[in-house]
DNA sequence: GCAGACTAGTTTGTGCTACAAACCTATGTG
DNA sequence: CACATAGGTTTGTAGCACAAACTAGTCTGC
């Protein structure tokens, strides 16, 4: 039952996979406007998006100020796709259900959901 | 940019919210082992769900044997249409996006990204 | 030349919460 | 009686999203 990548699976990091995924290559000045996100929200996001392996960061200087790059790994794009997947079985799955979540609850013993 | 719904976002409650959708009725005992949740886990879910008014508990008395039954509120099964068209939304922006990340990042001063 | 405002990030603190363990009650079963 | 299983709730805890505070530098205006 491939349960959903709890890395991506939070919507801010979502949409950064996404836009990553589009863009190829972004700053932080960048996500943090297009996304409206705190600072401190964005460097954590960005953190835990690197320590899974989903991005790289390139760190630099423009003469003394920083400046940070992210790009997409290529375990990141397919660690989405694979997200995308997994959200498309779980809301197509009628399978499992339907069965007899009726009769249980009708104060019989429980007909064994094997 | 309507954000996802956290109580429907968390995938054990998401599945419970379409197994309820679907069966209209279900007991404690076969959502648990249908979703192989702890009894504590499950437990304390149900209570989300009713508290944001997306499930309606009832408890009733089998002799001694305690008995709960969940079901379906109409503004829980709106809140999950309303999660599935909110993601479908998110999953469909292109948007927003592939403007000039490219350029922002060449070391330049960001090109008011308003 | 210095007070204030902005860019660029990181570190710190906190409140929430998903999850399991522990607990309580009752019903079998050897 | 001891032990296992169903049916749940309460309690404890680790993790985490988020913002505030902080560090460091640039750029005005006066």
């Amino acid at each position: 039952m491939a349960d959903l990548d709890r890395v991506i699976h939070e919507p801010a990091r979502l949409r950064i996979l996404m836009i990553l995924d589009g863009v190829e290559l972004a700053d932080f000045g960048f996500l943090r406007t297009t996304l409206g996100l705190t600072k401190g929200n964005l460097s954590s996001h960005m953190d835990r998006l690197e320590r899974a392996g989903y991005v790289k960061i390139s760190k630099s200087f423009n003469g003394k100020i920083p400046h940070t790059d992210y790009q997409p790994t290529k375990s990141g794009r397919k660690a989405l796709a694979s997200y995308w997947a997994a959200l498309d079985r779980i809301r197509h799955s009628t399978e499992v259900i339907q069965r007899d979540a009726r009769a249980s609850s009708l104060g019989g013993p429980a007909p064994e959901p094997a």
